[in-house]
Parts: C-alpha cells; structure tokens; sequence
RNA sequence: GGCUCAAUAGCUCAGUUGGUAGAGCAGCGGAUUGAAAAUCCGCGUGUCCCUGGUUCGAUCCCGGGUUGAGCCA
C-alpha cells in the first residue's frame, strides 16, 4: 500500500505547484493539510487550488467544511484518516499538502490521550484573570506549571482545562503520548519546500496583491455568517476594515501581506523543528 | 532669490543641560498536541545628512554646504 508523502512549507512556497507535480509523478492524489482551505467560500483569501488543478488530480479536503463551522486539529485529523485510507486502498499515493504545522503533527503523530477543548470552560477562563489561573495550575499540576509558558493565557487554560476535565494531570498524560513521538518520525516521509526569506516575502506580495484584484473583496462581502474560527483567516478582517471604509485599499493590502508575512515565518520555525522532513530549496 | 523649520534604526518619531542614543511599527530568532492563518516569549539591527570650528570630548554648540517642507518675494 502506497505511504502518504507530505509536502509542508511556508504560505506561498509553492507547495501546491509541487503537489500536483508529484501528484502526476507518483499516480497520487492531494489532500489537504491546510486549517483554512477546508472552509468553503474562502478559496481566493486562502490561496486555495484553482478549479484547473482539481480537474487535473482529484484534491480532497478542500472546502469540505461550511464558514459557519469550527474545527481543531483533532477533528482534522478524523476527516482526513479515511480519506488517506481510502486513496491508499484504490492504489494510489496520497500526497498530503499544506502548511498547519499543529494540524499536521496530529495527522502524522496522533494525539495524546487528551480531552478535546471544551468552550463553555473556555469561556468561564477567559474571564479570569491570567495569575489566577495560572495559580490554580500550579495548585493542580505543578509539573505541567512549571513547564508551561505561563505568560501566554492559551497555554495556561488548556493545561487547567484538560485537569479540570480529566481529573488527571496534563503533564502526565502529555508523557504518555511524547515518548512514542519519535518513533513515528522514522516511518515518515515528508518534503519541506524551503524559500529564500527575501524570495517568499516578494511572492507573498505579489499573491496579495493578485488575490486583492481578483475577487477576494468580493468573496469576503458575499460569505455570510462565519464562525469566530473561520473569520481568523488573514485577509479576512483586513477586508471586512476595507469593505467597512475604514483602511484604504493601500493600507489593506500591506496589512494583509505583513500578517502573512509573519505567519510564514511562524510555519517555518515550526517545520525546522520536524526532522524528518526532508529541506528541498526551491529560487 | 530671502527667511524660517527640519534632517537620528528599514518606516514614523523621541532624546542627549556636550560623555557616541531609544520607543512604536517592520524585521530577525524561539515556543507551540485539541482556538494554530491562533496565542505567547526574546532580540536594536545606527557614518545621529556632509564639512570645518570650539572643546579633553560634538549627534547635541557655532560657521559653511546639501536635501526636503513652509512662508515671503
């Protein structure tokens, strides 16, 4: 049975150039691997493949999710199993592409034995102070405190959220699932597209700038209601300030590119840290 | 042409009663297993326009120049 080949980079590296190109290679077929082009109705702010590309290989896992609906890493991963299963099972090489490194790890790696996130105790945090409960975790689980970036609130409400749920400590069912990670690695097979820093920053520019002149005001004016985690994509607010009369068109397309921009560099500290992907440098 | 003001980090600007300078943004580096295109942490990257002078010492004071803005002609 054909094992899926990952191709990770940075926004705007050329991962789905490469895709298709391995795709016609290999007899595969692209799934995706990005946290945004699952939404429907966002496939200009997204950079999501083309009508053409579809028609050339069958792609799947785009656009599979409707703007007013949440995801996570872990339900990611529960679509996109049985659909690399199902590649593998008609012979053909799946070709997993995209650039969200946590969604990634939890297709590749698995997920640690923990509770999914819960948004009525995330709301219930979110109203506390951060020293608050940050002392409530060290009173829990001083392990998980201790290593734990206690400035950055996300972090510190899930190590409390996943105890509260549990009843157990998050540092030990994290310690579970860290000593087989390694393991996994070995059997991957991944490429990591690489880009001069002063070559992707010029290909994000000219992207945003033919996604600004190509429909993306419009797909943001036409999408309706869109859930909080939907309305996260870059671009997104940036248009919706545009559409509202607040920034110039000028000042949209700069603020966009930056995010992105950052972003990138962002997806590209995490993929230096997966091993077992292969660096391929592209001009 | 005359007068006035400005010139400091990639950008916008602060500052130094004369002891070679610091904010925001950008940028760079990092963390990151269930919000991740999210969230968080760290780092100043500099002919202080040029050139003479005064001074132990000038980015700062004085003269000249250059560039830009404004006002008067």
């Amino acid at each position: 049975m054909p094992e899926p080949l990952y191709i990770c980079g940075a926004t705007a590296s050329g991962k789905s150039a490469k895709a298709l190109e391995l795709a016609a290679e290999l007899d595969g077929e692209i799934v995706n691997a990005d946290a945004f082009q699952l939404f429907r109705g966002l496939e200009i702010i997204t950079a999501a493949p083309t009508h053409e590309d579809r028609q050339r290989v069958p792609h799947h896992l785009y656009g599979a999710l409707d703007p007013s609906e949440r995801i996570d890493a872990g339900r990611y991963r529960e679509l996109a199993l049985p659909v690399i299963k199902d590649i593998q099972s008609r012979g053909k090489t799946p070709i997993v592409t995209g650039g969200s490194g946590l969604y990634l790890k939890f297709l590749t790696h698995g997920p640690a034995p923990l509770p999914k996130g819960d948004e009525t105790m995330r709301a219930e945090m979110e109203a506390k102070p951060l020293e608050e409960l940050v002392a409530q975790l060290r009173e829990i689980d001083p392990v998980e405190a201790e290593r734990t970036d206690l400035q950055n609130r996300r972090f510190v409400s899930r190590a409390l959220e996943i105890c509260l749920l549990t009843g157990e400590k998050a540092s030990e069912l994290r310690d579970q699932w860290e000593s087989q990670t390694a393991e996994i690695s070995e059997s991957l097979e991944g490429i990591w597209i690489q880009r001069p820093r002063e070559v992707l920053h010029a290909r994000i520019a000219e992207r945003t700038r033919w996604m600004l002149d190509n429909g993306a005001i419009e797909e943001v004016q036409d999408i309706g209601d869109v859930s909080e985690n939907c309305e996260k994509a870059i671009g997104f607010r940036e248009i919706r300030a545009l559409l509202a009369g607040e920034i110039d068109r000028a000042t949209c397309e700069q603020q966009i590119a930056t995010a992105t921009r950052q972003y990138a560099k962002r997806q590209e500290t995490w993929f230096r840290r997966e091993k077992w992907l292969q660096a391929f440098k592209a001009l």
